[in-house]
RNA sequence: GGUCCCUUCGUCUAGUGGUUAGGACACUGGGUUCUCAUCCCAGCAACACGGGUUCGACUCCCGUAGGGAUCACCA
């Protein structure tokens, strides 16, 4: 059978880190067996649904490259994609319940449902509908919430992850299918639709493990095969006392796509949260997690959400790509000053700002300075440790030598090289006193890829005219 | 509290009865005739605890502790 597998999620936010890993890794388990990857929306809680989200979704979801084959913008045989469109599905199956005798209507009002719980707390035992089960319930007609009738008892299950699972009687309970509202509850819909639409592995967070002994029964009383179940653990937060949540500052995927992340670069940390191929390999690309990626080397505990590693990992994604690329992926990064100046400029601007890149957005503040004028500030030189010897007379004059040297020099890195090693001897002074004179006065920055090539770069020029600034302010 | 799950350097992890417990991030030091970064080298640093089983346990079993998830007309 085609392995099939889905990302659900309801559209009720956006996608942070978390969600992503499980789409990423359902998506993967179904590429790798040449299968379809779903995309489906459960969008059965109208009160929590955000407006716009389902589009963010998928373009999160497509912004890292993880396409799925069948979802609700473009269709497939096992629609409707969106769980609101399937109203009619879930009320057959409902039906099929109720015949077979394993669906009541849920007669309780909300006060009453409220006196059983705290009764049940103040018992100190837990709250079970079940042991409130109506005698002769009354009809279902749609206006209640409809209820499974379950029949208590222990499961053990497989899964891929956390391995054999038995479970207890006691946590089965008769849960809701239907709401009041006419919309089913994840809870029913899921099954479902998994069911309808050929899913072959469930693959999705931790949370639904407890649930699992009431989906095992759901199952039974549907008389349906149970797919392979996968529950990846949660990714947590940087404290690591918590699943990462929205709450506490998960940012969403697209941000960090903003904030100047490369989607190859989420994609491999991504996956090694959690997940090795038993190698001391640290950095996969999307064709090698396709190739080596398992279910069952998924580890089994949390791991923390760790910036610094992906900072890490971005940096070593910059330096992979080639000139060009990195070109195209930088485009909207540039300072707007930038704008004005030749492609070709702007790519040998980011040739010497490429290894210095943490991020995309980095950009402008390793590079401002080949494109406009930048802030002077004296105090880089006063509080520089090896300047801050020299008087200023003395650093008067050797930005004039140098200067002078300066502009005889024929204008290659080479060449500006064989100047600035003359100056050295000249001057008497050494590289850490000259160079780093000469680079404050050009770049105003605190640091810049080498001289040599800073200077060439920035052109005789603009290096000459802003020696001369200094030199008559000083 | 009930139920289920988890526990190797600060972090992500390798490890399936005999290893100097390996790698990576981070951090520290050094090198690459200047800064920052890259790159290279070195260093720091871990088997939660207590009992078993065994000639021998990080590895198997049982406890304890700690952590997480879940107990909705949310998913």
């Amino acid at each position: 059978m085609a392995v099939r597998t889905r990302f659900a999620p309801s559209p009720t936010g956006y996608l942070h880190v978390g969600g992503i890993r499980t789409a990423l890794f359902a998506y993967l388990v179904a590429k790798q067996a040449n299968g379809a990857f779903i995309l489906r929306l459960e969008d059965t809680d109208k009160a929590r649904e955000v407006a716009g989200s389902a589009e963010h979704l998928t373009a999160s979801l497509k912004s890292l490259g993880i396409q799925y084959d069948e979802g609700p913008d473009i269709g497939g045989d096992y629609g409707p994609y969106k769980q609101s469109d399937r109203l009619d599905i879930y009320q057959t199956w409902a039906k099929k319940l109720i015949d077979e005798g394993r669906a009541y209507a849920d007669s309780y009002t909300a006060e009453e449902m409220q006196a059983f719980r705290e009764q049940a707390q103040k018992e100190k035992r837990a709250f079970r509908y079940r042991d409130h089960r109506p005698e002769n319930p009354p009809e279902w007609d749609g206006s209640t919430p409809l209820r499974f009738k379950c029949e208590p008892k222990s499961y053990t299950y497989h899964d891929e992850i956390f391995g054999d699972v038995t479970t207890s009687p006691e946590v089965v309970d008769d849960f809701i299918l239907m709401k009041s509202d006419g919309y089913p509850t994840y809870n029913f819909a899921h099954i479902v639709d998994d069911a309808e639409m050929s899913i072959t592995h469930v693959i999705r967070g931790q949370e639904f493990i407890s649930s699992m002994p009431n989906y095992l029964a759901l199952y039974e009383a549907l008389h349906l095969e149970t797919p392979v179940f996968a529950h990846m653990p949660h990714i947590m937060n940087e404290q690591g006392n918590k699943k990462l949540g929205k709450r506490d500052g998960a940012k969403d995927v697209l941000e960090y796509v903003r904030d100047g992340y490369l989607p190859e670069a989420l994609v491999s940390f991504i996956a090694t949260l959690g997940w090795n191929d038993g190698t001391e390999q640290e950095v996969f690309t999307m064709k090698e997690l396709l190739e080596k990626f398992s279910l069952d080397r998924v580890q089994k505990s949390g791991a923390r959400f760790d910036e610094k590693r992906l900072l890490w990992m971005n940096g070593h994604f910059i330096r992979e790509l080639s000139l060009d690329e990195l070109a195209n992926r930088i485009e909207f990064f540039w300072p707007p000053s930038a704008k004005k100046h030749s492609d070709s400029y702007k790519k040998e601007v980011l040739a010497l700002a490429q290894d210095r890149l943490k991020t995309l957005k980095d950009l402008p503040a390793l590079t401002s300075y080949f494109f406009e004028e930048p802030t002077t500030g004296m105090s880089l030189i006063h509080e520089n440790k090896q300047l801050k010897k020299l008087s200023d007379d003395e650093i008067r004059s050797l930005l004039q030598t140098a200067h002078g040297a300066l502009l005889e020099s024929e204008w290659t890195a080479e060449a500006i090289q064989r100047t600035l090693n003359q100056l050295l001897e000249t001057t008497g002074q050494k590289p850490g006193t000259l160079f780093s004179l000469i680079r404050i006065a050009t770049t105003w920055a605190p640091f810049s890829p080498q001289l040599n090539d800073t200077l060439a770069l920035l052109g005789k020029v603009k290096t000459l005219a802003r020696l001369t600034d200094v030199i008559e302010s000083l």
